[in-house]
DNA sequence: CCGACGCTGTACCGATCGGTACAGGTCCGC
DNA sequence: GCGGACCTGTACCGATCGGTACAGCGTCGG
């Protein structure tokens, strides 16, 4: 039933993790191999690049699920705040209302910057631009601005409560958000 | 001329700088070592406890200074207006107005945080806490949240500055934080 | 029934990891 | 001049790193 390539994209949610969890560095072959149920051969079978290309694979996996769940429909839903709304119970979900680490801006701050600096600038880029698409839409003024502050606020969001190991701080900042975002024009 | 502990204080901001660059498990000790210009040995003699021991001294340094030119004017000075906006201008300049990164969210987001938790909580804790009583001092009403969402801001900042590669996404959120902490009650 | 192919475990590679041991050097009070 | 405390470079440790090679395996089409 699966794909040829079946192994690869069932090992993609499990190597996310170890990477969100330990970083680029910290996430060591062992580690990945044992979390994804795979043996180094496997994994090398699977991923020729190695560690490189099981990243790729990863951010590729992650801002296919954002441009698919949550960019598209701030691009094209015809009521900009329903698409945010979405946006933001999608978020919460996604980061597990605040348990869980963002991987794009865990990989932006420390190790695999250089390395993968394009994909975390476009997914980072895509977000904001798609968002403040939205915001325009909705007739407010200054979208871009608004726009860059929520994405921003987000990432401290998540920052923030993994530092103090308070997810409701995340909880809070998306009420927040959804104030600042969805005003009267 | 060098106090015994000369050497330690010394090779700090190096070490620092290190960390901030490449995380904890991305701060090979030869990296340390070369960017400190200390050798293993001497290395060892000025933190006998190894890496942890270094990591440790650099995350007090950053919490004494953070307290010495920031919280205790927030919590202590009689403007405090004065107080949040020199809190601004010295975090802009502190972050190199978004070129660098925030170490302890650095180590909050990725490995490293299980080992340094509590004085990772305990530095934002503090920011927050100090920055909540000078709004409160200022007849700001829901001073905790205007904080706790200022505090988190700045680190969202740091990540998309980082990840944008554009520094003025931070400078642009300085400039919307005074206007948002220092607006009349 | 058989060879080809896709997949997997395992052994292994050189490099590097964090950490230790220690021999010597430097510099001080005496 | 000397002894000793402090400091430092270097050799070395076992473990683990990312990555490769390959033999064995089951599963197919023919």
């Amino acid at each position: 039933m699966t794909k040829p390539t079946g192994a690869r994209a069932a090992a993609i949610p499990a190597l996310a993790e170890v990477f969100r969890e330990h970083g680029y560095a910290g996430a060591s072959l062992a580690l990945l191999g044992e979390r994804a149920g795979l043996g180094k051969g496997s994994l090398y079978h699977a991923f020729p690049g190695g560690k490189a290309e099981m990243a790729d694979a990863v951010l590729d996996s992650i801002g296919a699920w954002f441009e698919a769940e949550i960019y598209s429909a701030l691009r094209d839903d015809p009521d900009p705040h329903a698409a945010i709304r979405r946006m933001l119970s999608e978020t919460d979900a996604y980061f597990r209302s605040g348990r869980r680490v963002c991987l794009v801006g865990a990989f932006a701050l420390s190790d695999g910057r250089d390395r993968f600096a394009e994909r975390i600038a476009g997914y980072f880029a895509a977000w904001r631009d798609a968002l403040a698409g939205a915001l325009h839409r909705a007739g407010r003024a200054e979208a871009e601005i608004l726009a860059e502050d929520a994405v921003l606020s987000i990432q401290g969001g998540l920052v923030l409560a993994r530092a103090l190991d308070d997810p409701d701080v995340f909880g809070r900042l998306l009420g927040r958000l959804e104030r600042r975002l969805c005003a009267a024009p």
